[in-house]
DNA sequence: TTTAAATGTTACAAAATTGTTACAATTTAA
DNA sequence: TTAAATTGTAACAATTTTGTAACATTTAAA
């Protein structure tokens, strides 16, 4: 992974938390506690994708962006919005100016990683290298393909895209729901025991004899991987 | 591969990277991390090829190019350009100036190494060998010829193409909109179902009986080399 | 233990995707 | 110019994927 990733955010240990984990995934990291300041030094900069809060103490994010989209060099800029909970129906506004994504306050490293990594996939899909490892589990998102200690396994499409969600962040329970937010396309409509239909058919690829069952059932609540 | 190389950019890790594998290659391969130091040196090393940074410590880029441009012995030399991204507009700019190509930050070192090649082979094709391998495949494109396991393949200008393409990144799969938009020529518009018939021909030609298949088709994806 | 709810499992038809062939239009070579 | 090669697309075949229904099994509560 490489490319360089701008925050502006004015909680500190935000900042912190990310850049830190961000430069462990290899990308190269700035960042600015405020937005008038972020702005300057983020045309020097010259990022590859912008983490922007969307409070801030002088300039709101959409300021932010609106001024961005206005500079020719920054005109094409992915930005990562970072909301807090609460801010919905800012998103619609939000969305209208420009933004690529969104993640609301508190978000996991992984789900913001990932996040990431779709945008800059989008925008320029050389910089992500993309491979994701839990357990003895494998998954190379470039070439498509699911290892279980090495042995390779074959996912239709869906049971592809199923796994790359659960991997996002192992060990979480997902609700039906959930799970059908984030790995069908939007605005279609599956019957929710569809789910368990795939997760049967993801489970049976997954588990080859003599390796433990990867996923769990969480009665009432969902499934998560282990 | 022979031929000298030499590099002006002020990152350590990308000198180190490109200068391994450039080595690798068979190139000789010289550096140095800032303009005026490269220039002195670039007169002493007589490179057939220069890589430069856009942005340096001392120098710009472009600077340093009008410089070669004035000097007779070095009028000549072809250079290749690294530049960041956001740089779009100065591509141009650049381009005026006597720069033979670009490659924007961050890329891949195969995708360097065709850039490489093409430019050499239009300066002085005798020091490209150009020879892409892969498996029992091997593809030569001075001579536009194509083996597999020694036997040769007659293909068509379009699959040829396809296999070049593939075999920058092989393993990697590409979507049928990546397909073409890096094989076919740009603005053209043709069907996405025709990419399948082309790869079918490719098929044909490249699977000689008795070989195993090395384009696959991942469904709801597109196709690989493996 | 009995019962109801939740989940597992299987089968199957419809839908989507890809493979294959043929053919007309265009380009290239002879 | 004529013949051969190349190209894009349509049409149909083969294959894979998908959603749901139906029935089986498990779990938790009464």
């Amino acid at each position: 992974m490489s490319g360089k990733i701008f925050i502006i955010e004015d909680e500190p240990s935000i900042i912190q938390l990310v850049q830190h984990n961000l430069e462990k995934e290899g990308f190269i990291v700035s960042s600015s506690i405020n937005g008038n300041n972020g702005l300057k030094e983020l045309k020097k900069f010259e990022p590859n994708l912008l983490l922007l809060d969307w409070m801030l103490p002088d300039l709101s994010g959409i300021e932010i962006c609106k001024n961005i989209r206005k500079d020719m060099k920054l005109k094409s800029l992915p930005i990562i919005m970072l909301t807090a909970k609460g801010e919905e129906e800012d998103k619609i506004k939000g969305l209208d100016s420009g933004v690529d994504d969104y993640l609301t306050k508190p978000f996991s490293f992984n789900e913001l990683l990932a996040r990431i990594k779709a945008v800059l996939r989008r925008s320029d899909p050389k910089i992500v290298s993309d491979y994701i490892e839990f357990d003895d589990l494998k998954l190379n998102r470039n070439e498509r393909r699911v290892f279980r200690s090495d042995i390779e396994i074959t996912l239709g499409p869906t049971e592809f895209r199923l796994l790359e969600f659960f991997l996002l962040n192992p060990k979480r329970v997902y609700s039906r729901d959930q799970i059908l937010e984030n790995v069908w396309p939007n605005n279609i409509n599956v019957e929710s025991r569809t789910i368990d239909v795939h997760i049967r058919r993801l489970r049976k690829s997954v588990n080859l004899k003599n390796k433990k069952e990867l996923i769990r059932t969480v009665r009432s609540a969902g499934y998560s991987l282990i």
